[in-house]
DNA sequence: GTAGACTATGGAGTATGCTCCACAGTCAAA
DNA sequence: TTTGACTGTGGAGCATACTCCATAGTCTAC
C-alpha cells in the first residue's frame, strides 16, 4: 500500500508517516519506477501505526515505542535483552494503570466540588 | 517554602520548577529582601507538582494541565466551561485506561511469544 | 499527450518542555 | 566580615516530534 492509502486508514499525516519510516519505527519495501522509488507500506503497518499513537496518547516517547516494536524477525533468537525491555514496559504500564486511578479520584473531586459550588451559586435564583 | 526545599521535596529540578511557575502552572508569592526578590511557594505546590509529574507520564501537555488545575479561587462562581473541562479530563482518563489495557495484551502477548521462542533456542543445549 | 493527483527527497521551521549559563544579590555560619 | 550556599533574571541552547515548503518524478483519466 502507498502512503496516501496508509495515511487515510490512519488518520496520520504522510509526513508524520515519513517521519516515523525514517527514524525506523515502521518499514516499507521499495519499488522501482522509472529514475524514482516508491515506498510500499505492509498492512500490519496499520496496526503498527495505532500502537505508535496509543502509545504515544500514554506518554510513551518514540524510542521507547522502537523498543516496544522491535521484532529482529519472528524467527531469529530473542535476545534476553529482548525479553527484558518488554517486561519493564509492561511494569511501566502497570505503574500508569495506578496513576491514572489516582488522576481520576483527583478529577472526580474535584468535579464534585464544582457542581456543588455551581448549585449554591444558583440557588438563590431557583424558585423553592 | 523556598525553591531549593520544594526541588528536594517533589525531585524536579530548580529549573523546572522555575518554569512551571513562569507559564502558571503553579504559583508562589513574593517576599522582599534588599534589592531582590525571594519566592515563597506554598506547600500545596508539592501536591502540585506530584500531580503535574503524574499527569505528564500519562501523556498530558502541561496545557492540559494547566486547565486541570486550574482554580480562580475556591470560593468563587465556578463556570459551566471550568465543569465541562474537567468532565471532559475524566472522559480521557477513561479512554487512556482503555488503551493501557490494549497495550498491555500486545505486551504480553509478545513477552510470550518471546519466552515461548527463547525456550525452543535453548532446549536443544538443555539436558533431558 | 497533457492536466491533475499522487509520490520522494532535502532541508528549513515550529511547538513543547525543559536545561544550562552568566551575573548579581542574600543569608547563615564561622 | 568573608566564604559558601543559596536565590532570581535573562537569554541561549537542546531534544523531541513533527510540519511545511520547493523541487521533481510518476501515474491515471480524459
Amino acid at each position: 500500500m502507498l502512503i496516501g492509502e496508509l495515511s487515510k486508514k490512519t488518520g496520520l499525516s504522510k509526513d508524520t508517516i515519513r517521519f516515523y519510516e525514517k527514524i525506523g519505527l515502521i518499514s516499507a519495501s521499495s519499488r522501482q519506477a522509472g529514475k524514482r522509488i516508491y515506498k510500499e507500506y505492509p498492512e500490519k503497518a496499520v496496526g503498527q501505526l495505532f500502537l505508535i499513537n496509543r502509545s504515544k496518547e500514554l506518554g510513551f516517547t518514540l524510542n521507547e515505542i522502537k523498543q516496544i516494536l522491535d521484532d529482529r524477525g519472528i524467527s531469529s533468537k530473542p535476545s534476553q535483552e529482548q525479553i527484558q525491555v518488554i517486561d519493564k514496559k509492561l511494569k511501566e504500564v502497570t505503574k500508569k494503570k495506578k496513576q491514572l486511578i489516582e488522576i481520576e479520584a483527583y478529577l472526580s473531586a474535584k468535579l464534585g466540588r464544582l457542581k456543588q459550588n455551581m448549585a449554591k451559586y444558583s440557588s438563590k435564583k431557583r424558585p423553592k
